[in-house]
DNA sequence: GTACCATTGAGACGGGGTATCACTATGAAG
DNA sequence: CTTCATAGTGATACCCCGTCTCAATGGTAC
């Protein structure tokens, strides 16, 4: 985005997945959606909830989780478990996945993946349909192993 | 085990393992960790809390906690984020894997697995040792792709 | 413009985890 | 065995985050 020539607001891929689904047009729901292509990548749903009101004052809580909810609906957005504390992370389609250290919380993000055959198998063994998959890999980092700090 | 010769009191693995680590052997303390030995595998810690509680009546939440944040200290437990709410799954080490179903929550437990690969060389090239790894796939169950329904 | 009903914001509610604190009891020392 | 410092405990208040309820609002079809 050139943000140079933000003119004539664009109708927005979500806020148009959202209308044509017959869901209504409203204020809330386009700064909710603006809040989530301009954050783009993962959020958690309080991030949105502040971006959202910044361009919609007064704007509910609740207003956010259910349109997260509409647009997961749709596919449009993933919802994740985060790492730590067990909130979730709504994160636009296509991911990647996580190394977690057990020590200090880093995560580091990466790409490679060799679960397409496992998944598959599986999935159809057990007559599911794969939306996706969540993989993390635990251990201690650089950092942490030298220190021998894994915990409080 | 037996349940025959429950005569006298095993010391009990994780409870060895608290003592070596110089943690004092409390009746409480004791209580969580047969709790968590005779439910082998997965448990909420509400869960883990009601066993406690028939061994050790009147014992706390926090207790329960304290001591699970013990054991994984130790590495003996490995607390999990939970599929569905967002709640944590302290689960003896040494897992499985998840199939779950974003219609119904339905999991499905699996252990086929191909990230040994994938987890060394990603984990090694970051500087991480490795301790565990989770994998979840999602997807819809034959009954929620039957039925359409894959969400309120 | 009117009417209908989807949508909204406020706020109550609830689950589950943490922080605090006065009290208890382990385990070491004498 | 008694003493003692202090690790550990239970009750409770608290907090975060997500859900539910409901009256008020405002899209949309006509
Ligand atoms: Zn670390
Ligand atoms: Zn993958
Ligand atoms: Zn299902
Ligand atoms: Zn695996």
């Amino acid at each position: 985005m050139k943000s140079s020539e933000t003119k004539a607001e664009r109708p927005g891929l979500l806020a148009r997945l959202l209308r044509e689904a017959g869901y209504r047009d409203t204020a809330p729901r386009r700064a909710v959606v603006r809040a989530i292509e301009e954050a783009d990548g993962e959020q958690s749903p309080e991030a949105l909830w502040r971006a959202a009101q910044r361009i919609h004052p007064g704007i509910g809580r609740a207003t956010v989780y259910r349109t997260l909810e509409l647009l997961t609906g749709l596919g449009a957005v993933r919802p994740l478990i985060a790492a730590e504390g067990g909130r979730r992370y709504p994160v636009a389609v296509g991911g990647h996945h996580h190394l977690v250290c057990s020590g200090c919380g880093t995560v580091v993000e990466f790409d490679e993946c060799a679960e397409g055959e496992v998944a598959r198998r599986v999935a159809r063994r057990q007559g599911f349909a794969i939306q996706g998959h969540l993989l993390e890999i635990y251990g201690t980092c650089g950092d942490c192993r030298v220190t021998g700090e894994v915990r409080t």
